[in-house]
Order: structure tokens, then sequence, then C-alpha cells
DNA sequence: GATGAATGAGATTTCATTCAT
DNA sequence: GATGAATGAAATCTCATTCAT
């Protein structure tokens, strides 16, 4: 009896942790697939395996709830793109990689939803925009412009190409993202030919 | 004093033939400014100065008015661009006219909107994004591969550029208007500047 | 041009005598079809060729041309029944030319949708309710009375007859016009049978 | 104290249970009132001591409420009426107590408001008027034939009762339902009398 | 007299949020 | 902590009625 009754008391104790998450991980979905207003909280905690009240336990409502989980789907996979550019080598091998990390944890994964929410609601949640300007979008161009100092400082890069900016630069992988999500039905995209063009256009471009 | 009244009278009667280009006009401010789900259509109303039950009287319902407001809006711009394509001169020239154009009458003005709103709301309009893939955008890469297959043919463009997505080319058109539509006010951006970078790194890659 | 013009005076001036009557038939057709909350004044308008406005120049509101309708459609052919009894014969000639009447004016012709729209919105339109009973089925009732009565007198009805109550006698012709306006296309209602049985249903009863 | 708290709480939670009960049956006393097009879902839920929502968690529309009062209503008595054709007795037993069923368990309730329901609305809702017919009427009228048919066999009735329509046969208490829904305030109608009446009427017709 | 564009009150329906259990 | 029944504000859409022409 006791034990019994003490792995439940885990069992829901481990729930109770791991909840956010999993709520958080059913919005994702729902989101994306709806955006915010066509969401509903009971879709959600249906997909979530919960009632709809229990989202209120942990998110005080659908706006925060939505603000979180653009935050927590999006914030992890920039940290390893800034980590990228910390290591050593040519401003061609790092800006290589980086764009390899792009297209292949973003651009391929289901996180590629996630900026055409903020593109359909930015409008409507100022803050979420610039959240998500501050957090992601200037911490990448910051990078981006330290790797193409360093390329321009080793003569790899044309001088030119300090001017340029840097949402030139990376606009062919969102592109491609709202490609994937919303014409792919139409004209399907060889997304590793995509890459090599992004690559080659852009190396061309840069290079001396 | 009658001049004042007949106007006043004007403005409730007898403007069936520009009502609906009035209410288009309203729509498409409050759609672009809200999205399809957070626009009412009584804030519609008001902005085009009639009242809620009029715009039932040009257009079906709220669905059909946005659909219309899209292809409103922006098929006579794209029919300039293809226009270029037809004149005489170097695929170089006739590539820089288009972009000129491109960022002349689309990116700086307030068809910019649209783009945007067929990316937050296109998944839940599925026959609104067919349509803007079929006449827009289909049509916008058909006449951009023309010409770069024009620019290999005379010796100006590297042949390798044939096999180049159109996507990856107009990308930073698209990411200029997310950008100047959500972040601006955050980093404003250089439209000219940005503009020289697009055309800089589009020739570098292309040209021999 | 004076001949003609004075011709399409004429016209106009005939067809204003005409209009009500022309907006109390549409108005028939659509009201008997749909009801009285469900008929549009729109399309009580295109079916009788005007424009929705010109109704009011006539009748000052929807309840008030559907009284109209229905005080227009059903009242005069309650007095050529009432008329039959005013003539010589027995009781059983007198008895059956009115049933035939009713069945052949009434329940045979459009008329038959009346009883179903008074019965429908008799509720919601109390002073129609009562109008009916005033002027159509106790005046009904009364004729059926004498002639019974006269049919006593004279040895050809069961005196029992006197205390039958005047509804249930005409119930059967009441019962035709909703199986004909409701059910008859699951299961069709001869119509002459149906009248052989209501005569002879009754006959037998009534007949010492 | 505790007691009344107890029914408070209760009043407004946990009562999954009778919910659609009660809302079926206060949507049958609005919609019988009004009828459907003139009932408002919020009359229904005031009466039912809900708010207008709670109706939605019950049932999907309007029209499926409506549909379903109907069914709820009515279904069960015609059940007792074709039972008692099972049993022994004469016909002419039988025929009585099938009359006195429906003139104690409809014609005297407030089910007898359906009928007159059905006939205002039948031409909106076909499905409804099928259903209707197929399961009431139809059954109905079966049942009936049957027993004239033991009748004649057993010598109690007229052989020409064969032919006779059921619908002229029950019309009687068809009419009388109309008459106390409709026109009782103007000459209330003596039930028991006319009871008597069409009891009357109709053996008389019957029997040999 | 006739028109029909315009109005706006009012209906159904949805769904984020609350809260007794 | 979890539930889910209940709420009620707010949205879309309809249509009787008005009134300038």
């Amino acid at each position: 009896m006791e034990h019994t009754q003490g792995e439940l008391k885990t069992r829901r104790h481990r729930r109770k942790d791991e909840r956010p998450h999993e709520i958080l991980k059913a919005a994702l979905e729902i989101f994306t697939r709806y955006g915010y207003a066509a969401t509903r909280l009971d879709d959600v905690a249906e997909r979530a395996g919960i009632s709809k009240g229990t989202i209120y336990l942990y998110f005080p409502s659908k706006e925060e709830l939505f603000a979180e989980v653009v935050r927590h789907a999006i914030l992890p996979h920039f940290e390893t793109i800034e980590a990228l550019a910390e290591q050593g080598g040519s401003a061609e091998e790092i800006l290589r990689q980086q764009l390899e990390t792009i297209y292949s944890k973003l651009v391929s994964t289901e996180v590629r939803y996630i900026p055409r929410l903020i593109i359909g609601e930015g409008t409507r949640f100022p803050e979420l925009a610039e959240f998500y300007y501050r957090e992601i979008i200037s911490r990448c161009h910051r990078t981006l412009r330290e790797v193409i100092q360093r390329g321009v400082e080793s003569g790899e890069f044309r001088a030119s190409a300090l001017s340029w900016q840097p949402q030139a630069i990376l606009s062919p992988a969102l592109s491609a993202v709202i490609w994937l999500t919303l014409f792919d039905k139409y004209s399907p995209l060889d997304l590793d030919a995509y890459f090599q063009t992004h690559v080659d256009l852009l190396m061309h471009g840069l290079k001396v």
C-alpha cells in the first residue's frame, strides 16, 4: 500500500516538474499550426494530455504562454551559433559552419515555424518582437559582423563586405523557412541545393 | 453652405462605385496592422467611415474581404516587374531595374505589409497562399530565370547561376520587408544601403 | 410622344393601384414557404418585382404586411361557405356542398398554406389569431351548427349531434391541409379518397 | 445553513448529468411559446438558470437543440400508444384506450405544443418533419390500421373502414391540440365533451 | 411614387478565464 | 495540484427599416 502510494506520489511529483515543458511543447505545435488567435487553449490542453484549467497553473494567460513558447523554442539554438564564432579557423570556415547550423538546426526542424509566428503575430506582441530582436536577431548579427570583420582583416573577404547589412546575408535562410512552411506543396524546395546556392552566392560575394 | 450640404448628402448615399475601393483601402490598413483574426470589421467600417453592415453589401464575408484586399493590393505591381523583362538591354541592366522596382514599388510603400500578412495567415487560408504562389511568386521566379538565362547566354553571368534557386536571389527584399515592418524601430534600416548590399551581393555572385 | 407619355403615365397609374395586390401575392408565397421570421422582405420585393423600399409605401411594417396577407387570402373563401347555408335543400345536401367547397377551394389550392401559417405564428401574433378566430372560424362553426340543427329538426340527423363540437367535425380537413404541406412527400395523400373518408365518417356519425 | 450552502454550490457545478435535461425542459417551454426563429438562446438559458454559453456545452447549435427538444418530448408517449395494441380485448376497447391515452398524455399536457411546433417549423426543418413522420406518425397510423383490421375481422367494424385514411381518424385530436394552444382563450374547449364527440363520431362511423 | 444604399440593433456562436470540487 | 463545468464578453453576420435622391 504505502509503497504503491509512494510511487504514485513520486510519479505525480515528477509529472509536476515536467508539466510546463509538456505544455510548452504542445503549445508550440498548436501555435505554429494555427497562429496565435486561432489557437484554442482547449486544443493545447488536449495535445498536452491535461485539462484546460491546468494550463493556468503554470502560465498566467494565453499571451504569456505564447511568449514563453517562442522564447523556449528558439533561444538554445542561437546560442550554438554564437559559440561557433569563438572557435579558431578561417572566417570562411566559421561562416560555413554557422550557416550549416542554421540550416540543420533551424530550417530543417520544427523550429522553422517560429519565425513565421513572429512575423505573423509580431505587430500584436511588440514586446515579443522586441525580445526576438534583442535576444536573437541582434546577437546573431553581431556574431556575423565579427566573423566578416575577421575575414576582412585576414584578407579572405573584400573590405566592402564590412558595409553589408547582416539581414541581407541571412535572408536566404528566412526565405527558405517561409517557403517550406507555406509554398512547399506547390513547388518543393530542394533544401540541399538551396543551401549550396546560399553559400555559393555569399562566398562569391564576399571573397576577394 | 449648399456645397457642404451637398457633400454631406453625397457622403451617405450613392457611393456604390467608390465604396468597394474605400473599404479595401481601410481593410488593408487594419488587416496589415492587426492580422486577420484580430481585425474587427467594426474597425474596418469605422476607418472607412461607414457602418458595419455596409461592408456586407460589397463583400460576402470577412474571409472574402481579406482575400480581395490581398489580390487588390499586390497584383498590379508585379505586372510592372514582368514588363521590364520584355525590354531590350543587358541582363544586368534588366535585373537592376527589376530590383529597383521591387524596392521602390513594394518594399518602400504600404504594399510591404502584404507579404507579412500572407506569411502570417497563409496556413489558415490555403487558397490565398496558393493564389499568391500562382499569381505572384511563380511568375516572378519565371521572369527571374529568363533574365539569368539570357545573362548566361550573353556571357555576362556564370553558368552555375542557372541552378540557383530564385527564392535565394530575391530573399533580401523579403527580409527588408519584414525588417521594416517589425524591427525597424529597434534598429532602423538604411534602405538605400540595403538595396546596394543586395545588388552588390547578387552581382558579385552572378557575374563571371 | 404625348400619346406614348400618356400611356406610360396610365400604365404607371394602373400599376400603382395594383401594387398592394402584387405585394400581397408575392408575400403570401414567401411567407407560406418560409414562415414569418424566416421571410426576408428582400425576397418579397424581388418576387413582386419591386424594390424593398416600395413595400413600405403600402404597408407600415413586416407585421402588418403579414396580417394583411392572411386576411386577404382567406376571407373571400369562407364567405362562399356561409352562402351555401342560405340555400334550400336537405341538411345533408348542404353539408356535403360545404365540405366540397372546403376541399376544392381551400384544401386543394395554395390557400391551404394559410392555416399552417396561423398555427405556426399565431402565438406571436395574438391579434392575428383573434382575427382568424373571429372572422373565419367562429363564423364557420356558427354556419355548421345551424345546418346540423336543421338536420336534427328535419329528422335527418341524430339529436345527440347537437352537442358535437364543430372543431371535431371539420378537423379532417385541417389534417389534410397539414398533411399536404408537410408529409405528402413521404406518403402522398389521395385527396379524393380522403374526402370520401371524411364525408363517410361524418354522415355515418350524424345520420339516424 | 450548511445545507443551503451545499445547494448553492451544487447549483453552479457538477450538474453535468442533469443539465441536458434542464436545458431541454427550458427550451421546450420557450420554443413552444415563441417558435424556432423568435426564440433567443438567451431566454432559454435564463429560463434554465444558466448562462448562454452553457447551452453549447451540451448542444452544438440552436438547430440541434430544437430537434432534440422535439424528439425528447414526444417519443416516449407514442410508445405507450403502440403498447396498448399488444394487449388483448375487443378492437373497440383498444381503440378507446388509445384515444384516451392520446387525450390524457398528449392533448392535456404540455406535449400538446409539439405538433404546433412541427407544423410551424416543419418546412424549414425537413429532417425534423421526416423524423416526425417516420418515428411517430407512420407508427401511429400502422397501429391504428392493425386495430381496425382486427375489428373488421372480428365483425365489430364495418369492412369499408379498412379504406379509411388514418389521418382522418385521428384528426379531431390534432384539432383539439391546435384549438387549445391558439383559440382556447376566445372560446374554451370542454375537453371531456370533445373527447366524447371524437369517440362517438368515430364509433358510430366504424361500427356495423 | 420608387429606389436601393446605408444603418445598427440584435442574433448565434466561440473561447479565454474562473473557481468549486 | 488538477479538473472541467460554467461564465460572459466579444465577434461575425443578418435584415427590418430609413431616407436622400
